[in-house]
DNA sequence: TCTGGGGTCCTAGGACCC
DNA sequence: TCTGGGGTCCTAGGACCC
């Protein structure tokens, strides 16, 4: 026995964890719903970059209403408005007006408030589970193997036979437990949420996508597999339309075919992802929840007419480069790495980058670099421009500089309020590679158990709820 | 679908070092 | 000087997710 294997066989005592995922429900037009009591029951459209009465943007979030109509995420506002005519249009006077009850109500983005509700929603996932990873603004999971079980309740605390029920079919305690927290949800922050619980993080974000809305999905261990085998591949986390297109070729349609795969041959199609899809798919999946770490990055881009016009690139990249470099500050980090993003249509992604000796905190420089590396594409068409810092710094961000001894590279270490630090000026107990205290924090920094896979949380997609899933475009 | 904005991770090749 | 292997860092691009 290999010392992996042999440490899976001591493992297996551990008894099974019980990992809830939380996905809300249309957030941005329940959080609409809660501040405006007339749109229950209604069609709702919550745009972004959408302004009233305009027919631009793009459709953040459908309410289910919305969705029978065919209003989907992702549609730009012109192609809804055709499907779902705005209600102010409807005129009762007027003939040729569209049948009020054939009519959506159109809202712009409000982020802000949508983060107060948040806030709300993640007051109860901390009371309800100590160990949690907040993936988005309307995602977590809950690991919550200290506070519940998969008990039959109400039995002498046997795990339900294995394998024999399905999902949901004998109640667990864990599905109280889930009852439980998506019950507060609802009531102490007022809007609706999906759940789904089992016994680990891919399994449970497909069963909370498996009933919405309002949906409590529970599959307990020795059923994952039998609850996948049926579902499209594009159902597993980590399945985009390329690699669905990839394993239809191989004539692998779903999980299960997924799970029964040869692995080796879907590490020749797909690199290591294939074998680990695969493993997914038959129910295995051993990602530990960790807490959502610091951001490895910071971008702003923004779409523009499609232009090669120099100034009109320059000002945008300098204007981003402002924008970054100042969200940058608010946080606290330094960067590393400086970099653009020029995007030639019809959808040809350019990046440059220039990493520095040292992290630094200076809007100028920031500004400096982008535009140095934008005369690149000085005479390139661009439909979309970028601008990210990256090789964040979020340690002791500005106590180098306190002692005035700092800047050993001398890359503006003088040169006003800008903060630098030297590549050697950190202490050597926290120096070198993987010392870094960043490492640490948010995770332990094994390849294994932090981000590796953790980060996407499977495809909502057209199909699901998720208001800013609008990946298909990239 | 004709295209927004914010992220993450993986891979592959080249430079460089020992 | 040639040959080799291992390791790390950097950059660019791709896929995916919300």
């Amino acid at each position: 026995m290999s010392l992996e294997e042999y440490a899976h066989e001591a493992e297996s005592d551990a008894p099974d964890r019980v990992v809830c995922h939380v996905d809300m429900d249309c957030f941005y037009a329940s959080c609409e719903r809660l501040r405006h009591d007339d749109l229950d029951g209604e069609p709702v459209v919550v745009g972004m970059g959408y302004e009233p009465g305009e027919s631009i943007g793009a459709v953040a979030t459908a309410s289910y209403e919305a969705r029978e109509f065919g209003v989907e995420s992702a549609m730009p506002i012109s192609e809804a408005l055709e499907l779902l005519p705005r209600r102010a249009d409807a005129d009762p006077s007027d003939p040729d007006a569209p049948d009020p009850a054939e009519t959506g109500r159109y809202l712009p983005v409000d982020l802000d408030f949508y983060e107060d509700v948040a806030s709300e929603v993640k007051a109860v996932l901390r009371d309800c589970a100590d160990t949690r990873r907040e993936v988005s603004i309307d995602e977590a999971y809950l690991d919550a193997t200290d506070r519940t079980s998969w008990a039959v309740a109400g039995d002498d605390g046997d795990p339900p036979p294995s394998g024999a029920a399905g999902p949901a079919d004998a109640r667990t305690l864990a599905e109280g437990y889930a009852r439980h927290v998506k019950d507060r949800i609802d009531r102490e922050a007022g809007v609706p949420a999906s759940v789904g619980v089992a016994p680990n993080m891919s399994a449970a974000k497909v069963a909370s996508d498996a009933d919405k809305p309002d949906g409590l999905v529970v599959v307990p261990p020795g059923s994952v597999a039998e609850f996948l085998a049926p579902l499209p591949t594009a159902d597993v986390h980590g399945v985009g339309p390329v690699t669905e297109r990839t394993l239809a070729e191989q004539g692998i349609e779903t999980a299960g075919d997924l799970a029964a795969a040869d692995r080796d041959r879907l590490a020749e199609a797909l690199g290591e992802r294939g074998p680990e899809l695969s493993r997914r798919a038959a129910g295995d999946d051993d990602r530990e929840v960790t807490p959502t770490g610091l951001p490895k990055s910071l971008s702003r881009e923004s779409a523009l007419p499609t232009t090669a016009d120099e100034p009109t690139k320059r000002e945008t990249v300098s204007a981003l480069a402002a924008d970054v470099a100042r969200r940058a500050r608010e946080r606290g980090c330094l960067y590393r790495t400086i970099g653009i993003k020029a995007v030639e249509p019809p959808f040809d992604v350019n990046t440059r980058a220039r990493s520095l000796p040292g992290p630094v905190d200076d809007p100028d420089l920031v500004e400096e670099v982008a535009l140095d590396l934008l005369a690149e594409f000085d005479e390139t068409r661009v439909r979309k421009l970028g601008v990210r810092v990256s090789k964040l710094d979020f340690a002791e961000s500005d106590q180098a500089t306190l002692g005035g001894f700092d800047a050993s590279d001398g890359a503006g270490g003088d040169g006003g309020g800008d903060r630098t630090r030297g590549p050697d000026s950190r202490p050597t107990a926290t120096d070198g590679d993987g010392g870094k205290l960043t490492d640490w924090i948010g995770g332990e920094p094994t390849a294994e158990a932090t981000e590796s896979g953790a980060t996407g949380d499977d495809a909502e997609r057209r199909t699901g709820d998720g208001q800013a899933s609008l990946g298909e475009w990239s």
